[in-house]
DNA sequence: CTTGTTGCTGCATGCGTATGCAGTATCGAG
DNA sequence: CTCGATACTGCATACGCATGCAGCAACAAG
């Protein structure tokens, strides 16, 4: 039989609000009081109830991720997340970005988790509006949408002027400094695997790297330049194609390590060698790239920083705050190592 | 102000339970009635609130995975598990087994979650034994633990005799098929760096290995048996220090892929060329173990099959199956890449 | 002795949904 | 016309904890 507060209650010769007190340390509950029902609670193994608890507080202490379950830089993430949710007692709930539309709505509309942080959201993504519009705390990671929260102008709709707070990279300029990176170690004949068009890292990433690109008069021809997705097996594929083309690159900017380390092993699988046949450079900076084997040049992005910002924002939201959207763009940095070759 | 069921209800002149058995499908509300119904709660954008029917229900569809974030291993069940539980139709909750123990235990017994699985066991983990007792479903992946439940000696307890449910891999075979795929390429010199002693991965790993070797005669010297936590790090530093004694090995096996791939790194990191000079085999094959390269031979664990025995199993207790444990124990297969060397 | 104050505890209710059971209307059979 | 069956719907309550407010005892101040 189910240990409640009122068995408690009763072992104690308490009332049931006081064993509610007792435990959640009310300061006034007697000590001897707090001391006999801890004692008895213990002796019971009473341990109160998680939903009865989140009804009547109106409340879980738990955040959803959406996260892509497919991408490995969520699993940088999670971990992170869940450790930096913990310290501020609250659990975390995974939920996946290519689930149906439907249950993703009704996992985080319904009352379920305290706050949503969105990862996966895409610039057409409707999602993110929809959270705001219901009043849910979230904060988007990583990406942004273009939400179309534009500055109010019909005033009188307090919410109109606001869009989700949000944490992100400088990715423009994080792709601005891949192309000067490999603009300096002297390749001329630049191509590029670039990420989704429909996903803000995606086109940012690319848009700075073209742009700096565009600056220095070395714009790529359209042959060099693929979109796809962020993926091993896209980098992977997409190597070789380039690599056969007449008068093929020198060097290859890839929109994250993932897509890089595709890259890598294919160059590998054919036999060619980074940097001197191609060389390479990814964007991210995950655990491999620092790897001796690897030695990836890339960019790397202050996921620790942004995670404990996003959780920052999450918690003032869920606080009460209520101001319009915030969006902190963290600053990318440059990472020399081997696969980005050099004049010498 | 938020939408009950009673405003959808006033909405839709009908009762507050006639929206929830309409909402909920319940076959003896007219069809007119529950079009009604959900015209209405869709013009309101009503959503059911969880919490509330967490309570009534008794029930959360929430599953908790007890994991150690840290071992990238995790990375590949939690992707794999949540798809696994999503198509049931239950969340998955992390929950960091390095955390507060207490922290952990209301977690898991305060009805927050219908069950739980477990992966962070140590041997001496008191925990399987606790659930168990509580009634709280659960079962343990990929780790076991000694919990101590034997067969009854005091009949009248019908628990005493069951233990939680398990999904584990054969690692004493995968181990002895380890020691056999070196001692195969004509390895003498074997050196190993086992996993931690108080995991049934561990201990069982190493075990294996030891027989086989002990069977051929060609036990390793003390100095050349190494353990450690299952990570990378451990494995870059102790090749190192396992190739600079006298008389080297010319292989070292490895617990798990990600020791192999921290050795492998050491490895390249001092010039040493795998296999020429010094073989490795891992444990596990991590999809890094099949890239070109690393092409990591190593002892493949079948854990997509594994989690999926492991989420039927667990279902099945929440359905209420009061059977012992039982132990469901996949078999490995030994996958031949580069690594391992050999005898041409 | 009265009144106010402080310190502690219990009563009653709210949280929002699910569901057993009773009630109402309709219809067909006798 | 009566009665029972059928098809819906509503009433009332449970789920288990948190919490505002009232109550009570003890004690100090006046």
């Amino acid at each position: 039989m189910k240990v409640t507060s009122f068995v408690v209650a009763e072992a104690a010769k308490v009332s049931q609000s006081t064993v509610s007190r007792a435990l959640r340390g009310d300061p006034n509950i007697a000590a001897e009081t707090v001391r006999r029902v801890v004692a008895v609670a213990a002796e019971l193994g009473y341990v109160p109830s998680e939903r009865a608890r989140d009804l009547s507080t109106r409340t879980t202490r738990r955040i959803a991720m959406l996260v892509d379950l497919d991408n490995p830089l969520w699993s940088l993430l999670v971990s992170r997340l869940h450790d930096e949710l913990a310290d501020r007692g609250y659990r975390l709930t995974l939920i996946a970005g290519h689930g149906d539309q439907q249950t993703i709505e009704t996992n985080l509309l319904g009352g379920g988790v305290d706050g949503v942080i969105v990862c996966t959201v895409t610039l057409q993504s409707t999602l993110p509006a929809l959270l705001h519009q219901r009043g849910v705390p979230a904060v988007l990671l990583h990406r942004y949408a273009e939400d179309g929260s534009e500055p109010a102008e019909r005033s009188g709709d307090s919410r109109a002027g606001g869009t989700l707070d949000a944490c992100v990279a400088d990715n423009r300029a994080g792709g601005a400094a891949a192309a000067q990176l490999l603009l300096d170690a002297g390749h001329r004949r630049i191509a590029a695997l670039f990420g989704p068009r429909d996903t803000s890292t995606g086109r940012d990433r690319a848009a700075g790297f073209l742009d700096r690109l565009a600056d220095a008069g070395a714009i790529p021809g359209e042959d060099r330049l693929r979109y796809g997705s962020f993926d091993f097996a896209y980098g992977r594929a997409s190597l070789p194609e380039l690599m056969t083309q007449p008068d093929p690159p020198t060097a290859i900017f890839c929109s994250n390590d993932e897509i890089a380390l595709g890259a890598l092993n294919a160059a590998c699988e054919r036999q060619l060698r980074v940097p001197d046949d191609v060389a390479v450079v990814g964007f991210d900076d995950l655990d491999q790239a620092a790897w001796p084997l690897i030695g990836l040049t890339t960019i790397s992005v202050p996921f620790a920083d942004m995670l404990h910002s996003a959780v920052n924002l999450l918690l003032e939201r869920i606080g009460g705050y209520a101001g319009g959207g915030r969006r902190l763009i963290h600053p990318v940095k440059p990472v020399l190592r081997r696969t980005h070759g050099g004049r010498g």
